[in-house]
DNA sequence: GCCAACGTTGGC
DNA sequence: GCCAACGTTGGC
């Protein structure tokens, strides 16, 4: 049971969409950076929890949980032309993309933000907390994840 | 809008 | 294989 945190853009799509999404189920799809896709093919497996984390936006936290309900699949986006995520490279012959589907578990009453992360020297290891750390998925630790949803009730 | 960080691309 | 140029991310 692995633990985790994904960004998305709430602008783009956030947790109240996921929300509102047939099933409360997303392709986490349109990922095209290799580090991650070896994350989303190898390393997530069905029932390992995530942290859906909003960035880009005013106030960048931590907006709930989700749980991976579907492993590594090819992602079908890189396939479509019409597609801004689409690939050419890749083909479902052999696949160069990958894709999770993710179901929203909760959402949190009050947001974990970036800020008051930092303010915990528990959590200053976190790889979302670096400087300069653009990967749009990062593993949590088991200790990070029980310390923020102590923080999400706290706060 | 600015800028640091860093991945990717492509010429050599 | 090197490395400059470029594009993207994301906090501020």
């Amino acid at each position: 049971m692995n633990y985790w945190l994904m960004k998305s853009e709430p602008s783009v799509f956030g947790i109240d969409d996921l929300a509102s999404t047939p099933r409360k189920t997303t392709a986490w799809d349109g990922v095209r950076n290799f580090q991650v896709r070896n994350m989303l093919r190898d390393q997530m497996h069905k029932g390992d929890l995530a942290f859906f984390y909003h960035s880009g936006c005013v106030e960048p936290g931590i907006a709930g949980i989700m749980k991976v309900s579907c492993a590594g699949h090819p992602d079908s986006t890189a396939f479509e032309p019409e597609n801004p995520h689409f690939d050419p490279r890749s083909t479902p012959a052999k696949p160069l993309w990958y894709a999770v589907d993710m179901t929203l578990v909760k959402r949190f009453k009050q947001r974990v933000t970036l800020t008051e992360m930092r303010r915990h020297a528990a959590l200053k290891d976190m790889l979302i907390l670096r400087r300069g750390n653009r990967l749009s998925i990062t593993p949590v630790t088991a200790k990070h994840w029980h310390y923020i949803l102590k923080l999400a009730v706290a706060i």
